[in-house]
Order: C-alpha cells, then sequence, then structure tokens
RNA sequence: GGGGGAAUUCCCGAGCGGCCAAAGGGGGCAGACUGUAAAUCUGUUGUCACUGACUUCGGUGGUCCGAAUCCACCUUCCCCCA
C-alpha cells in the first residue's frame, strides 16, 4: 500500500517545521492540508512555508487557485491524491501537513468518486429562504419530510448543514445517510502514519498563537490584506474571505478599528480554532500525538528539543 | 468644603422587597461536523452529597416572615458646584 506520512495539529503547534524537517531528511514531498494556502496571494496570514522552504522541499497543493475561485472539500481530495500518487511514482515519501481536519479525512478515507452537479440555483434558493422569517424552521421541516434520519442529526439552526443534507436530496436524489456510505471508503487508501502535534497546556498553546500572530502582523498581514482587498480578493461571498487573519484585520484596513483591537480579534479567533481543530483530531484514533511540552525523561514541566520530537516522529515511520 | 450618582457572579451589564444563583452580551470550557470547514452549529459556565442543600450581589450593622433590592454608618470610584 502507498506509504504517506501525515503531520496534523491545531494551528500554531509547530507542524510545519516538523514536517518540513522529516521530509528534508527523508526525500520527502510536502502535501499540505490545508484549505486555506490552496489560495495564491494569502501567504502571511495562512502561515504558508517561505519561498526558501519551498525551495529545498516541494510543496504541493497550495497556490492553486486565486481567492475569488471557490474550492471543495472534494477539489482538494482529488489535486492531493494526484499530487500523492505523483510524488510516490518518483520514489520520494509524501508528507502531509495541515490542520484541516476535514480534508484529511476526505484524502485518507474518502473515495472521491461520490462526485454529482450541484444546482446552484437550488442553493441559493434555499439560502434566501433561511434569510425569511421563520425561514429557518421552515428549512428543517423540509427536511424531516425527505429524510427524517438527517433531520434527526442536525441541529435546525445549523442552517449550512441543512441546506447541504436538502441538496443530497435534490440533486442526487437520496438520503444522506445513502450519500455519505457513497463518498466513504470502506478500506484505506494510504498506509499512513499520522503524527499529531499538541500542548500538554492549553495556556501554551494559545501563548505560541499569539505570538506568531503578533509575527504576522510585523511580517506585514495588514499590507497583505489590503492588498487582497484592493484587489477584490476579499469578498464575503468567496470561501477565502473567511480566513482566520484577513477576516480579522480587513476593519483596520477600512478604518472601522485600531489595529490592537483588530490584533485581539484575530488572536481570539485563532484560539477558538486550534480548539475547533481539537476537538476534532481527537476523535481520531490513529493519530499518535506527540506533547512538546512534556518530556518524561526530565519529568513534568520540561520541553522536548525539536530535535527529541523529530526522532519520536521518526521511529513512528521508520520500522 | 457643598451637592448628586455608582459599587452585581471571570468581564460588561440588567435587576430595585418574595417567581433571583440572579436577564442579556462578552470571554472561558466541552462537543458536533463526511463536497462552502480558518466555515457552520450545539451545550455549559457559584459550590456540593446536584429534581435538593449551601455560599454569593463593596463592608458592617439594622428593618422585615423574607433583602442584590429598604435604612444607617463605613470604604472606593465618578460627576457637578466651590
Amino acid at each position: 500500500m502507498k506509504r504517506v506520512i501525515a503531520v496534523v495539529g491545531p494551528t500554531a503547534s509547530g507542524k510545519s517545521s516538523l514536517a518540513l524537517e522529516l521530509a528534508h531528511r527523508h526525500g520527502g514531498e510536502i502535501v499540505s492540508c490545508d484549505s486555506m494556502q490552496i489560495y495564491r496571494g494569502m501567504d502571511i496570514g495562512t502561515a504558508k512555508s517561505s519561498p526558501d522552504q519551498m525551495r529545498l522541499v516541494p510543496h504541493h497543493v497550495t497556490d492553486i487557485v486565486y481567492p475569488n475561485i471557490s474550492y471543495s472539500c472534494a477539489d482538494y481530495a482529488r489535486d492531493a491524491s494526484a499530487a500523492i500518487d505523483d510524488i510516490i511514482s518518483r520514489g520520494k515519501l509524501p508528507v502531509i501537513c495541515g490542520g484541516t481536519g476535514l480534508y484529511l479525512n476526505a484524502l485518507l478515507f474518502g473515495s472521491g468518486t461520490a462526485d454529482m452537479e450541484f444546482d446552484d440555483g437550488y442553493r441559493t434558493s434555499l439560502e434566501n429562504m433561511a434569510k425569511e422569517d421563520g425561514g429557518v424552521d421552515r428549512l428543517y421541516s423540509m427536511l424531516s419530510e425527505v429524510d427524517p434520519d438527517a433531520a434527526e442529526s442536525i441541529h435546525k439552526n445549523n442552517v449550512k448543514r441543512v441546506i447541504r443534507a436538502l441538496e443530497i436530496n435534490h440533486s442526487a436524489g437520496m438520503t444522506k445517510a445513502e450519500w455519505d456510505s457513497r463518498s466513504l471508503y470502506t478500506e484505506k487508501k494510504y498506509d499512513a502514519v499520522i503524527i499529531g502535534l499538541n500542548y500538554r497546556s492549553r495556556e501554551e498553546l494559545y501563548r505560541r498563537i499569539e505570538e506568531r500572530v503578533d509575527i504576522m502582523i510585523k511580517d506585514g498581514l495588514v499590507e497583505e490584506t489590503r492588498h487582497l482587498y484592493e484587489a477584490g480578493m476579499l469578498c464575503e461571498s468567496y470561501t477565502a474571505s473567511q480566513a482566520i487573519g484577513y477576516k480579522e484585520i480587513l476593519p483596520y484596513v477600512k478604518g472601522e478599528c485600531d489595529l490592537s483591537f483588530a490584533a485581539e480579534e484575530l488572536k481570539k479567533a485563532t484560539r477558538r480554532y486550534a480548539k475547533r481543530q481539537l476537538t476534532w483530531f481527537m476523535k481520531n484514533e490513529e493519530i499518535n500525538w506527540i506533547y512538546p511540552d512534556e518530556n518524561p525523561y526530565y519529568g513534568k514541566n520540561s520541553e522536548k528539543t525539536f530535535e527529541d520530537i523529530v526522532n519520536i516522529a521518526e521511529k513512528l515511520f521508520i520500522n
């Protein structure tokens, strides 16, 4: 089976450095698993590897579309598996790296075959209905009607998921459960060693997040945001405009708040995002967790060196 | 020096005699998620032996069957006049 390594974890946990080092040492290439590094021109805010790093170790599935193009999870699964096949065919080791849990699952466990045409007009009409008075309830009863099981498992207020389930019914003519069973692979596509990075101390993770936000701002996140904004790349309807960083800095660029306020909002949003990532990854029992802020050899509250982390990671995939 | 106002649970802020462990918001914590996911949504947030008990609403002492809510004094802060 095709052998791959994946480095996952919450934002600012040190995934990229580890993945880069592993790839560098073992003739690997990086396959990004990040829903926002997809977009060109969004570099600082998405903490992309630097041009130098990309020269040293080839990166895939980054910078593939402009932010005004919508790019889905299925697009990702297709492009990333093509990249993996290509890397393997050249005798190299694919090192998947990123924090988008849904994309990782789609890549590792999705079949990619359950593809269908979506009816944009239908989606828009549902979205408009949601905005009407009592629309949320009406959408939900529509779903209860056509797919009671899906309605059972989706909260009424989660309009996006309710609409999605209705779309499956409308365009594919099947229930969400049927649809899901079709798009999930029963057997694994890859022999994947998944390494997760997390901190025993949440405070420490948050400290790293805040430090990184400060660095991003120093590195020119404001200018990058202004650029994208002036180029019309941050329209609300674009998925890319949802990216943490740009969303919080934009009000400052527009002169609606001061920079320190925007920076605080950005830190807060990033902390919450990290928590959501953790909730997602913690469910995955195949992840081999490494905690950089814990070193059993030196007792509690001691830290692992980068070298320690790399060694532990290597032991997991070198038999 | 004189006059007026305010102090509420992590924060902001409602409550103004019983229905108050105390609205609402923020923040925190936990969770869901399978083609928009850095999105979207949910639950929870005084303590405990948790369909009940106990401790909270600046402090102390009162009134009352009963107070975060009324009275007195004290402390701190704000505003106005001097």
